[in-house]
DNA sequence: AGAATAGTGTCTTTGAGACAGTATCTC
DNA sequence: GAGATACTGTCTCAAAGACACTATTCT
């Protein structure tokens, strides 16, 4: 695209994109952070050049930098702090992005109020949100009140979970971000959400567990 | 600010911000349109310098180009398609705004299904969202829809209403934007959110309503 | 058998939805 | 008094919340 001459003397800030990568695994809530060239922990992303779009940048640079595709994606807001970087002024286009990748990765962190845990080899991590750069850590935070949010409301559960699973997985998911117990009620709160397709085996002692998938997914 | 030269090389799209601002009078949902050089009817905005918050540039041009401040304001999305606006990669950061503005201004265009209905002086004008330039209509659309989503959840409501107002203005408001009825379980469903204040004499035939003003706001 | 997990039944409380009926105004 | 507007009471139905109880399955 050529740009109109009328327009082309303002200096006009960087464009930038990061992603909230988020993944639910053994029961926690996982975010996927990789260090910079500066040894810091921080969020997937990078600049936005005239000709493309910010998610198509923000999957070609969570590929890049924390090998991972495929995954949900939907605009979280955008950050346009006049200091939030001091190279220069950037104003960022930050997405919610949701994975069901297994891959046992270093990178990915379990969220713990306001503290991000992982490993990276032998050395344990123990991050608080706040000392992550810019302003990335309330970028997870808003994410995940987003997630927590629009729950019932949306499908962004399918995106965290399996094709198929046990009642118990979702209920724990719901329970976990929303931070309230269902007790023996979240299958009927599903309504016709939720569709049997089997019963599993986890080789773990009790009663074996009905295997749902999504009433709105593929056939039986 | 000065830029880092080590990433001052990129050429990078134009930011700009665009306001949806609404009223609500006569029972009626009206959003303020300008017409641009072009003589196109269109959301307030512009471009957003390396040193300016796009919220303080949309106040400043929505003053400029509507004759409207002291607003709400909130921001709606990011709109990057590639596209856009033929003249350049512009990405857009768009408001939802709400006033309490009574001018009777031409530009507040009364909103029904996707058609804008305004005067300016004996003319009277249609406009389809769909023939709005950039994408304008949907976001007014788009803000339009997030105004009814947080209606109950937060209080947006307020900013929309006077002061003082009665409860059937509070109850046409909400009754408009979600498209339902309450009957009369308005009052009861807003708890104790109202407080009464005394009752007005609207000269009308009927029964005097009682005044309420939102309970978090000053006190009696 | 005993521990562990899954699933069902049911009782209480809360709230939405829909109206009928009552109260108060103006003309 | 007629018509218009505001407010209250109440009945039904659906859903949330909390648990007790039943059903399996492993060791």
């Amino acid at each position: 695209m050529t740009t109109d001459s009328s327009i082309a003397k303002y200096e006009h800030p960087y464009l930038t994109t990061d992603g909230v990568l988020f993944r639910f695994r053994d029961g926690r809530l996982q975010v996927r952070l990789y260090r910079n060239r500066n040894g810091a922990w921080c969020l997937p992303g990078g600049f936005v050049p005239v000709d493309r779009l910010a998610e198509d940048v923000l999957r070609e640079k969570v590929l890049e930098k924390a090998g991972e595709s495929g995954f949900y994606a939907e605009q979280l807001r955008t950050y346009d702090g006049l200091d939030r970087d001091p190279r220069a002024r950037v104003v960022s286009v930050a997405y919610l992005c949701l994975s069901r990748s297994g891959a046992d990765d270093p990178g990915w962190f379990r969220l713990d109020g306001n503290m991000a845990y992982g490993s990276d080899g032998d050395v344990l991590w123990a991050v608080p949100l706040d000392d992550l750069p810019f302003d990335h850590g309330r970028m997870i935070r808003d994410a995940r009140e987003r997630l927590a949010n629009k729950l019932w409301w949306s499908d962004l559960a399918a995106h965290l979970l399996p094709d198929t699973f046990p009642a118990s997985e979702a209920q724990a998911l719901y329970e976990l971000l929303e931070g309230k117990r269902y007790y023996g009620n979240f299958k009927r709160n599903m309504g016709d959400r939720l569709r049997a397709i089997g019963t599993g085996d986890d080789g773990r002692p009790g009663r074996k567990a009905v295997i749902y998938k999504w009433a709105w997914q593929g056939q039986a």
